[in-house]
RNA sequence: GCCGCCGUAGCUCAGCUAGGUAGAGCGGCUGGCUGUUAACCAGUCGGUCAUAGGUCCAAGUCCUAUCGGCGGCGCCA
């Protein structure tokens, strides 16, 4: 049986003809002289029409919303139809006959969120994640324009890459490891033989922050390159950007207009971007009437104040030392300052920090030393600076971070299929 | 970790200020009507007011604790 997908029948290339569609019960309204089903499948919604005597009226009464089935009809153009087709039904084939479907009309997104494995079958849920495979699709591109190989980093990890309070802790056996935060230090191992590489993966944080930009799951965009400098480095992340930004202009046109979210602001990304320095980051807050003093890290009131400023994804770099990991570089002639970059966006503030990566052991050790970890559990991480040290950049994007900027959302969770949250992990 | 708000019918909410018989809309069901557009009209079903304790003649309403949810800050991507 040959089934015929509803766009291309709402495209108009099927007028006339008999057709046999599938789907799902979006919509049902019955009268004495027609029951009207809306079905929808994967690519479009269309109305139905069954007429009082025919065969098939006895199915379509007994059809509930989100009952699955199969269609035969005839294809017709009628205004009076939502779409300008509709499908004329001969014969009705029930699939699945669903129970009472528990979201209707008023839904609280607290509810929305307890059916969250109903509520995916949405309109606006599927349109979103229609966009997130095409963005993982433009990552995926770019790094493939660019010569870097996607790799795969482990899940389970034995040490903290940044500090350790944010790591959630299991059982692995009889004993102890941590889920990763970052896959850094993977791609830092990774690029003594292959150079330039990158991966899309799974980052767990155990912070418990209440926030509509923050996810205990997310899906970290992460890259490193060997022989490069912090200026291939910002050319590498806006590139990135602008070719997310670009394609999505091309290919998501009916999934933006159909969520409404603004797509005008994607074609001002490019390269290349604003880049300030931490410095005059600092300046521009007091310039504002800000309370900011210079080391102290920027706080979220802070970000949204400068990405206002520029109303598009900007730089910031050259940080304090003291408020960047240990593996951060630093200027060899301002060794308070960091080789370290951040992308901030207007609302949602930072969606990506990357830098150089301290290159030289000796510095490293101390380093470690200095933040009061131990040695011992980098002693891997160290290696790569025995063996063929190079410098080397690198940094990591948050996928969901980048879907809500994109797409206007108006909390993170709703970026991802299943958001894992401090209060939330069902289903 | 700190702070704020919320929890009443399957769903969305009102009722709480000032304690006195548990309400509406949507959904369901029954009937009617209509080429309907999240249809409409009538009727009907539906509730241990999150949980526990307290004050009171009387608690959905006031007090305390607990649980659950949402958000802000901090931290981060």
């Amino acid at each position: 049986m040959r089934f015929t997908p509803i766009r291309e029948i709402l495209l108009g290339k099927h007028e006339n003809a008999k057709v046999v569609i599938r789907g799902w019960v979006y919509r049902k309204r019955e009268g004495k002289e027609n029951i009207f089903i809306l079905v929808r499948d994967s690519t479009g919604v269309i109305q139905c029409t069954v007429k009082a005597g025919s065969s098939a009226w006895a199915d379509a009464e007994r059809l509930t919303i989100e009952s699955s089935l199969s269609l035969e009809g005839t294809v017709k153009q009628d205004k009076r139809a939502v779409g300008g087709y509709e499908l004329s039904v001969d014969a009705i084939s029930i699939v699945g006959l669903a129970e009472l479907f528990p979201i209707s009309k008023d839904k609280s997104e607290e509810f929305l969120r307890d059916v969250r494995h109903l509520w995916l079958r949405s309109r606006r849920m599927s349109l979103i994640m229609r966009v997130r495979g095409k963005v993982q699709k433009f990552t995926d591109e770019f790094f493939e324009s660019q010569g870097f190989v996607e790799v795969s980093p482990p899940m389970f990890i034995t040490s903290a890459c940044e500090g350790g309070s944010t790591l959630f802790g299991l059982k692995y056996f009889d004993q102890n490891m941590y889920l990763t935060q970052s896959a850094q230090l993977y791609l830092e191992i990774l690029i003594y033989s292959l150079e330039k590489v990158y991966c899309v993966a799974p980052s767990f944080r155990a912070e418990k922050s209440r926030t509509i930009r923050h996810l205990t799951e997310y899906w970290h965009i992460e890259a490193e390159q060997a022989f490069a400098d912090m200026e291939d480095l910002m050319r590498l992340e806006e590139g990135l950007l602008a070719h997310i930004c670009q394609r999505a202009t091309e290919q998501c046109k009916e999934e933006f207009a159909e969520l409404k979210a603004d797509m005008s602001k994607l074609a001002l990304v490019k390269p290349p971007f604003p880049k300030i320095t931490y410095t005059e980051g600092i300046e521009r807050l007091k310039a504002k009437g800000f309370k900011v003093m210079w080391g102290e890290d920027l706080g979220y009131e802070h970000e949204k104040a400068l990405a206002e400023e520029f109303g598009k994804p900007f730089f910031i770099y050259d940080y304090p030392k003291q408020i960047k990991a240990f593996y951060c570089k630093t200027h060899r002639d301002r060794p308070d300052i960091a080789m370290s970059t951040d992308i901030l966006v207007p609302r949602i503030g930072e969606i990506s920090t990357g830098g150089a990566r301290e290159d030289d052991k000796d510095t490293l050790v101390a380093r470690i030393k200095e933040m009061g970890l131990k040695t011992d559990d980098y002693e891997w991480y160290l290696d790569l600076r025995r063996y063929g040290t190079v410098p080397h950049v690198g940094f990591g994007m948050g996928l969901e971070r980048l879907l809500t900027w994109m797409l206007d959302l108006e909390n993170i969770i709703d970026a991802i299929p299943f958001p894992r949250t401090t209060r939330r992990f069902y289903p």
